[in-house]
Parts: C-alpha cells; sequence; structure tokens
DNA sequence: GCCAACGTTGGC
DNA sequence: GCCAACGTTGGC
C-alpha cells in the first residue's frame, strides 16, 4: 500500500466538504507531475488531507482512503482530456491539525516533498514519514 | 498583497 | 530546442 498527500484550499473544498459527502472526486488538477500521482494511485492507498492556503490553519488535517482509481476528469472539457480523478473516502480526522511549521520544524520530515517540492499538489508520502505525521497529529501537544 | 518557485507557451 | 514572457501555486 502506497502513502499520498493531496492538498486543497479548505475555502475550495476542505476535509469538512470531504466527511459531508462521504466519497469525494478529486477534480481539478492540472500539472502533469501531480496527475501522474493520481494515476499511480490503488484502491486502499491512503492520503493525507492537506489544508493548503489557510494562514496558520494550513497543514494536514486528517487521513483519507483512494476508493477509486484514475478516470477522466470531466471538469477538463477540451480533446484529448489528458486530465484525471481518483475517488477518495476519508478515514478519521487527526486528533489536532499537524501545521505545515511544525512539519518544517521536523528534522526527520525534512525530506518530505511537501518542503522539497512545495507547489505539488498531489505528492507521494514514504511510510516513514507518514508515520510520523499521523503521530504529530494524534498527540495532544507538541 | 507580494513574490519565489515553479510550469507552460510561443517566437525564433 | 532554446529561452523569454507569462501564468499559477501557495507560503508568508
Amino acid at each position: 500500500m502506497a502513502y499520498w498527500l493531496m492538498k486543497s484550499e479548505p475555502e475550495v473544498y476542505g476535509w469538512e466538504d470531504l466527511l459531508r459527502e462521504k466519497t469525494g472526486i478529486w477534480d481539478g488538477v492540472r500539472n502533469y507531475a501531480a496527475r501522474n500521482n493520481l494515476r499511480a494511485m490503488k484502491k486502499g492507498d491512503e492520503a493525507l488531507f492537506y489544508h493548503s492556503n489557510a494562514g496558520k490553519m494550513t497543514g494536514v488535517v486528517g487521513i483519507m482512503r483512494v476508493v477509486g482509481e484514475a478516470e477522466p476528469d470531466v471538469t477538463f472539457t477540451e480533446v484529448p482530456n489528458v486530465w484525471s480523478v481518483v475517488k477518495v473516502a476519508p478515514v478519521r480526522q487527526l486528533k489536532r491539525l499537524v501545521t505545515l511549521a511544525e512539519i518544517k520544524a521536523e528534522p526527520r520530515l525534512k525530506e518530505m516533498e511537501l518542503l522539497r517540492y512545495g507547489r505539488l499538489s498531489v505528492q507521494k508520502v514514504l511510510a516513514e514519514e507518514w508515520r510520523i505525521v499521523v503521530a504529530m497529529g494524534d498527540k495532544k501537544t507538541g
């Protein structure tokens, strides 16, 4: 099973929206590197839901699962349609937000794509990085 | 709102 | 194929 991190601006589509919908279509990706990651996702993979562009609230809020593999993005209407979506469902919310500032401050996370290639909206996360971020989010403090 | 770090487009 | 100009993302 692989791990991922997927960004969305909460004002556009946030964790709360995914909770309400139960199953979300991750559409609107318009970057080839991000799209290739979408296409590499398999059912059962897990992804961190990251709120981007959210001021102090920027960071990882929850865990979701890939429940449907890549399909054409119908929000793109040109031919050929080169963009893809996946289906995701919430697994659980972390006990608290893991902010970008904390991730930056954690030496074991300094190789994360989130820090190395900040603008990529769909990223791969190593199992080790996953474990660390989730542990941070499940601790009440620190 | 600014701007760095990209990615994309198009002239040549 | 190169690269300048432009557009976008997203942190601050």
